[in-house]
DNA sequence: GCAATACTGTATGGCAACGTACAGTATGTG
DNA sequence: CACATACTGTACGTTGCCATACAGTATTGC
């Protein structure tokens, strides 16, 4: 449980912003993976509960998209809450390819825990950081996601140019 | 390729900052890994022979904690790429349990073309972002850390309080 | 109506990383 | 010196996710 990354703490010259990204977000899973263990839940999932408690039944593909992973993925997860009987699949009648994924009874009692873990967690986080830091925080990320969005999709050119850039990394972004 | 998540793009209104990261970290993964594509590695692989190829023979538990992996996973990361030849496994003389990995001929020869996908992409993601915005995400960030890492280090009480709290979980982080 | 196309969920294989356990080696302590 | 403890790298099984391929169903165009 100590066996944490901390080394990203203090910052060696080289950190990257891309490395701090990618560690906070595995911080941020082991986080709340540690938090929702008395519930038996990880993160994905509750994140499901979480999602089909506050909006009703939910198409299995639009769980997947708004919970960031695929439609093989999702069904997993959806299999084992249900053996668990947290949701149910309940057929739409108007087409029948898909599954309305709903939360139960016991499903819904369980998202409330979830919210209070939620809460609480986030509470702490926020520890030190003003609400305008945050929403910076959120619109650079934002940003950032775009400019992502359109580097993947742009076809790198496949022969790299011989310039050879003598610059250390240094820069941050 | 254009399977990629854009729908995190509209920023619907329930969605938190913890989505966003890590949304932003798999967007960062996948950018890096499809620029490095060309030269067949990943950014793991790329980053450690950035690692070694900047700051010379290093032991692979450094290695690991600097990368932000594991032990055993990097000792398949260091197999693959001593078996292209692009890093090699020393012995360390005074200090029989471990290994140097330092990077070769050929090794430096891919550094310098990851160096330069590596400031391209950077560049490309730099778009539209002032340097104090960059400088503030990374404070954030950092910010951020620490709180997950007390936040983790810390002990959940298991016994959730049966406080319901209603409000809904608009507020960002 | 009917064929072509698009979409949904599932099965399958693969991959990267984790956690644990272990043997080999160093280091400290009596 | 002997012993206990700590550390390094590896082996092994598990997990979570992806990409692809596929069958079943809707939808569109003629």
């Amino acid at each position: 449980m100590s066996n944490l990354t901390t080394h990203e703490l203090d910052s060696p010259p080289w950190l990257r912003v891309e490395s701090t990204l990618m560690a906070t977000a595995r911080l941020v899973r082991v986080a709340f993976d540690t938090r929702l263990a008395p519930l038996d839940l990880n993160l994905t999932q509750a994140s499901l509960i979480g999602y089909v408690h506050e909006f009703g039944a939910t198409t299995q593909t639009d769980l997947a998209d708004h919970l960031g992973i695929g439609r093989a993925a999702i069904g997993s997860v959806i299999d084992r809450l249900q053996a668990r009987g947290l949701v149910e699949r309940q057929p739409k009648p108007d087409d029948r390819r898909v599954w309305l994924v709903a939360i139960t009874e016991s499903g819904t009692e369980l998202a409330q825990q979830i919210n209070e873990v939620d809460q609480v967690l986030r509470a702490e986080l926020r520890h030190g950081l003003g609400r305008e830091e945050r929403q910076a925080l959120a619109w650079v990320m934002t940003r950032l996601q775009q400019n992502l969005a359109t580097a993947i999709a742009k076809t790198p050119i496949s022969t790299v140019s011989p310039t050879i850039s003598t610059t250390p990394i240094g820069e941050p972004i």
